[in-house]
RNA sequence: GCGCAGGUGGCAGAGCGGUCAAUUGCACCAGACUGUAAAUCUGGCGCCCCACGGGCUACGAAGGUUCGAAUCCUUCCCUGCGCA
């Protein structure tokens, strides 16, 4: 089980410093949660890992039961000895699976819609490649056609046999542009799993529930107040934030206000540096982002100075380090020239080095956001 | 010196009488990526302009044939291979 102590509350926002004790270490919060889908943060060795100031890792229950098998993983003694990942760990159920593989890759969106699109989630309507039931959701894999069936009974059997510290109840991430009624419908659809996720549970591990709702007020205050009433460990706030990311911070706002304050709330999938501050503000506790990993992969560093694009040949020019004022060990020894070159050279070190570094930018950056609570300027 | 093959946009390499400012790949430029099927995707890429249209210069060089040529002919220059 975990616990969670609240340190401080911040008197100018919801910000709040906490630790949160899981059988694997305390972690300083608010805390940037790394992604690690297949166990494994992409490029890097987990002792690499842990030099990025990285806390806590999220890995997938979907990605894990399709391969290797819960059970190969079991058989390792669970994902923290599997990865050799001596930290804290949590396993996402499988629930934004339902959104990826299945209406967010028919109509190419995201979580966050970026442009117009003229396609409307109906109510009865079917992903292509999935099949939504009341029970759960049959999934087809992308590795070997067979049919995949998860529901809140499978995704707990799978989460617990990975053995994560923390676990989140199955549901349903829904889209950008389901309308209304779908998203009501499927709120209460997950509302339902979130319940069985409670009585199907064995394990002493903290399952999180997950609030949905999409972009409708009325929709984000019912969940969080039916989630925020059962008795999950901590809060998870899913689903979709509409099409204007400004409206993100008041969204989270309208499901904080009716969550338990003594229990951590993490934000799934949301964190590019700009978000982070505003996130926290609203009461978040931690948060998990694939932003830092990605975007190394395809030559992005995050700096103080932005993003910066390393596949630029101008910075062959350049041999300043990424940040100058980051001291990771990227930063240290390497010049922007250098990485640049790698990625020219299509050599994996270039990914292994930004990944290593944006990692520890963004765990420096709430860093330094739980810093500032402290001394009360957030 | 003779014979054969060939010279196309930054590079590689299509095209072989009109639909070609010229397929495609790389490079280059710009953009996207937020609980990771993705080390990916999208757009641009001769010059100029009152730019979902128009003008100019282009396929080694110079001539020629043709209504019309990167595409056919002649000469020249250059490259590779073979023979001397």
């Amino acid at each position: 089980m975990i616990g969670f102590k609240i340190i401080k509350k911040s008197k100018l926002s919801k910000a709040r410093l906490g630790v949160l004790k899981t059988p694997h270490g305390e972690i300083e919060t608010p805390a940037f949660v790394g992604v690690a889908t297949q166990a494994t943060i992409k490029i890097l060795t987990t002792e690499e890992v842990l030099k990025t100031k990285t806390q806590i890792l999220i890995a997938n229950t979907y990605h894990l039961h399709q391969r290797p098998g819960e059970h190969i993983v079991a058989k390792s003694g669970g994902v923290h000895k599997f990865m050799n990942w001596p930290g804290a760990l949590m396993t996402d159920s499988g629930g934004f699976q339902v959104f990826s593989l299945g209406f967010g890759s028919d109509h190419g969106v995201g979580k966050i819609l970026k442009e117009k699109k003229d396609i409307v989630v109906k109510a009865d309507m079917q992903p292509q490649k999935m099949r939504i039931t009341e029970d759960g959701v049959h999934f087809r894999s992308p590795i070997d056609g067979r049919e995949i069936f998860i529901g809140p009974k499978e995704s707990i059997r799978i989460q617990e046999k990975l053995g994560a510290d923390i676990i989140f109840a199955f549901d349903e991430c829904t889209s950008p542009v389901a309308d209304y009624e779908y998203t009501k419908r499927s709120l209460r659809k997950s509302h339902r799993w979130a319940k069985q996720c409670l009585e199907y549970q064995k394990t002493n591990q903290a399952l999180f529930g997950i609030t949905q709702g999409g972009k409708f007020k009325d929709l984000r205050i019912e969940s969080a107040k039916f989630i925020g009433s059962l008795p999950f460990a901590g809060f998870g706030i899913g689903g979709e934030f509409g099409n204007d990311k400004k409206k993100m911070a008041a969204m989270i706002r309208w499901v904080v206000r009716e969550l338990p304050e003594n229990k951590p709330r993490h934000l799934l999938g949301i964190g590019h540096p700009e978000d982070i501050p505003k996130i926290i503000k609203e009461g978040i506790d931690t948060f998990d982002c694939i932003a830092p990993t990605h975007y190394a992969r395809r030559g992005v560093a995050f700096t103080s100075e932005g993003r910066l694009d390393m596949n630029r040949r101008t910075f062959l020019q350049d041999k300043k380090p990424l940040d100058n004022s980051c001291d990771c060990t990227t930063c240290s020894n390497y010049s922007r020239s250098y990485i640049t070159h790698l990625f020219k050279a299509k050599e994996i070190t270039g990914m292994h080095l930004l990944t290593f570094h944006n990692l520890y930018f963004f765990n420096s950056l709430v860093a330094g956001i739980r810093e500032k609570i402290k001394k009360g300027k957030i």
